[in-house]
DNA sequence: GTCTATACCCTGATAGAC
DNA sequence: GTCTATCAGGGTATAGAC
């Protein structure tokens, strides 16, 4: 098992284990805490080192904070397409599923929407991040339900634009409730239940 | 103009005008930076004092939160109640005329915002308060709903939970959308259209 | 690459004068 | 009722050994 031969790399390896250790336990914390409370000695704690050891691989808090948004874009970014993919061009469908995959990582979840509600203070180092990931976020869904609606699987009697402010928005505050009551309130089912009036009744 | 014979009502009177100026200027810090990036001494310095002179009206920065939300939910139910009063028993109506209302009170709005997604931790001092305020309220949101769809005002193919549940998630939902752009995404208007899909076509 | 020790700052809260 | 002075605690980040 033990490599002896190649020590540079089962150090590049080491590392990487840590580092992802370090993204893992910073995303729980900043979930449960947010930026602003979360404690840099409890993630490095939580991935089995101290505060100067995680400082060894990322040289300040904000610096972390950036890590842990880039790989979960990462994920994000995988789980989309390839939803998307299954399920050529219907947005509504994926819509719905990405709520449903949402509702298995409820930790992820809690992530984004404390970081989004603190980033909107214009100092917030993440700020910058969500403001343009909403932006194209919303922007992409706009352009993907507009396809819906020349097929005619959306109803056409309100404007693209309209329904991605919708659609996103709807995911949002389900998110709340969830977050606050996840025994009783039914996310991706009460979705498809608002996904339905958006289809086109033909 | 001055009460020189009456020096015991001045100073309370005074005293009022200092509780409630501090509560205005935490309500704005609260909202800009959270329960847990609000700083004591900036509170008190926007008030016109100094930390320990806010800790002479307010015991705690918790006691203080409280009072803060408490002051909220005063105003709060005063608009509401007026409101409804005002659309007797047209609850899709009260919800667009309050979604409205809340797009001139940015601060505020940001205030809950952030509020809420600090205190789904157990441990944040607003945990209780907000839990049981989305509580309460959905459940008086699904009577009222109930009442318009006995009336054949709202459609009656989705049940009254389901109904109180999406509402107030579009509500929570475009407040995050609109205050990352005001300018560009036009909340009530949105709000609206969503609150037509929710009337039953006669 | 990770540790111990520590510097240094920030923050909520207290003591006591006025 | 508000101030100045100050404390105690906790936070990020650095220095330097191993």
């Amino acid at each position: 098992m033990s490599q002896t031969k190649t020590p540079r790399r089962t150090q590049a390896e080491r590392t990487r284990a840590s580092r992802e250790k370090i993204i893992h336990s910073a995303m729980e914390s900043f979930a449960q805490k947010g930026f602003r409370g979360a404690k840099m000695a409890d993630i490095a704690q939580a991935a089995g080192l101290t505060g100067p050891g995680l400082l060894h691989h990322f040289p300040s808090k904000t610096h972390l904070l950036m890590e842990v948004l880039k790989e979960r874009d990462r994920i994000h970014k995988e789980q989309t397409d390839e939803t998307l993919q299954k399920n050529n061009n219907d947005i509504l469908e994926v819509a719905a599923e990405l709520v449903e995959q949402n509702q298995a990582t409820p930790g992820i979840i809690q992530l984004f929407n404390l970081l989004v509600a603190e980033s909107i203070s214009p100092e917030h180092p993440a700020h910058g991040y969500f403001t343009k990931r909403y932006h194209n976020g919303r922007e992409a869904w706009v352009q993907i339900i507009a396809q819906g609606q020349a097929q005619g699987d959306i109803r056409s009697d309100i404007s693209a634009d309209d329904l991605g402010v919708l659609l996103l928005a709807m995911m949002d505050g389900l998110q709340v409730q969830w977050l606050m009551e996840p025994e009783k309130i039914e996310m991706a089912r009460i979705f498809r239940v608002f996904v339905n009036l958006l289809k086109n009744r033909r």
